[in-house]
DNA sequence: ACATAATGTTAACACTGTTAACATCACGGG
DNA sequence: CCCGTGATGTTAACAGTGTTAACATTATGT
C-alpha cells in the first residue's frame, strides 16, 4: 500500500476533482491554483504540467458544466418523447437546478471570469453543443405544430433567454431568498414558463 | 496653478472615475486597487481612506450601475406616457445597451464578483430600486388592460428574466457576434420581445 | 538498456490586497 | 492668532498569488 509514487498517474483528473469542492464552498474567487495543488498533495507548480495556466483549469471545469447541462436537456427530451412542452419545462428546470446547485461553476461559465475571446475551441464546442440540445427540443415543438410558426433560432433565442435569465437572476442575487430549494425554484420556473408560453399580452 | 497639494479634496470620486476606463478596457479581472490609485496619482494605499477594501470600491461602482439602469427605465416610462408596450421595449433596450456598452460593470453587478451575502445595504437598495422602476412599467400595462391579468410580480419576474437573460447571454458569450452594434442588439431584442408578448404556444 | 520525453519539485520573481506606523494638512476653540 | 486633533495621504512591510526557469525523477519506446 504505497501511496507515495513520484508520478501521480492521472493528476489532471485529480486536480479537476479537487477543484470542485473548493469551488462549491469558497466560490470562484476562493479557488486558487496553489490550493487545488495542495488538496491533490502535489507541489504548487505541478498543475502546469496539465494546464497551460489557471484559466485553462477553469475552462476545463466549465466544459464539464456545459456537458452536464447538455445531458440534462437530452434526458428531458427522452423522458417525455411526445410532449415538447414538458420536454422544454424539464430541460429548463434542469438548467435552473444546475445553476443553483453548482452556482460557482455557473458563474465560471457565464460570467466574465473566462473572457469571451480567450475561450478555447473545446469550450466553445461544449457550449454550442449544449445549446444545440435545447434547439432540438424547440424544433420538436415546432414540428409538432405546438409552438408558434416562426424561425427556430428566434424561438430558441427567446426560450433560452428566459431560462438563462431566471437562472442568472437567482444566482446573481437579483431575487432574494434565504435558501433555494428545488420546490421554490420550480414555482419560479412555472411562473416564467407560463408567461413565455401564453404571452404577456392580454388576448382580446 | 499648483496641482500638487497633499490633500486631493475629492479623491473618492476621482478613484471611481479612474476605475471606469480600466474596467472598460481591462475587464473586472484587470481592475487592481493599486492601478486605480496610480491613475489617480496617489499612493496605492490612499484608497483605503475612502473604501474599506477593494470590494467596497467595486460595490460603489455597481451602485452607480444600478442607478444608471434605473434612470434608463424611468426615462423610457416618461418617453411613451400612454404606451406600456413601448415603455417596456425602451426600458429593455436601455438595459441591453447598458449591459453591452458597460459590460465589465454589468459583470460586476450580476456575476459572482460581489458575493450576494456580503452586499452592503446601499447596494441592495440600489438594486431593488432599479427593479422597482421596471415593476412600475409592467403595472402600467396591467392597469391599462394591455397586459394579461395576473399578479404583477409574476409578470415582472417573467419580463425581467427575458431582458436580463438576453443581456447576460450577449455579454457572457453565449451568442457569438464580432461586434455588438445597437442595431444588432435591437434586432435580438425585438425577437425576444415579440415572443414574450405573443407567447410561444401556437394559438389554435 | 538506455536516451528521451513526460511528469513532478524547488527557487525565485513580480504583482496583489491589506495593515501598521508615520507625515502632512484642514479647521475650529482657546 | 495658534495649536492640537482628526482627516487624509505616504512609506514600509507581510502574506498570498500566478508564473517561469532550472533541476529531479520516472515512464516509455526502440
Amino acid at each position: 500500500m504505497k501511496k507515495k509514487s513520484y508520478h501521480h498517474n492521472n493528476l489532471r483528473e485529480a486536480l479537476l476533482e479537487a477543484a470542485l469542492p473548493i469551488l462549491d464552498t469558497q466560490g470562484v474567487a476562493g479557488l486558487t491554483l496553489r490550493g487545488v495543488a495542495a488538496v491533490a498533495k502535489v507541489s504548487h507548480t505541478a498543475p502546469y504540467r496539465h494546464f497551460k495556466n489557471k484559466n485553462a483549469l477553469l475552462e476545463a471545469i466549465a466544459v464539464e458544466g456545459y456537458r452536464q447541462i447538455e445531458a440534462g436537456s437530452r434526458q428531458a427530451a427522452l423522458k417525455f418523447p411526445d410532449d415538447p412542452v414538458r420536454q422544454f419545462m424539464a430541460a429548463g428546470m434542469a438548467y435552473l437546478y444546475f445553476a443553483v446547485e453548482r452556482r460557482a461553476i455557473a458563474h465560471l461559465m457565464f460570467s466574465g471570469a473566462l473572457p469571451p475571446d480567450t475561450r478555447g475551441e473545446t469550450l466553445r464546442n461544449a457550449a454550442s453543443s449544449a445549446i444545440a440540445a435545447l434547439v432540438g427540443i424547440i424544433d420538436n415543438g415546432k414540428r409538432a405544430g405546438i409552438f408558434v410558426d416562426r424561425p427556430s433560432d428566434e424561438l430558441t433565442l427567446s426560450a433560452l433567454a428566459c431560462v438563462h435569465g431566471l437562472a442568472m437572476m437567482v444566482i446573481g442575487g437579483l431575487i432574494q431568498e434565504q435558501k433555494w430549494t428545488r420546490k421554490k425554484l420550480e414555482a419560479f420556473g412555472n411562473v416564467v414558463a407560463r408567461t413565455l408560453l401564453e404571452g404577456l399580452l392580454r388576448k382580446k
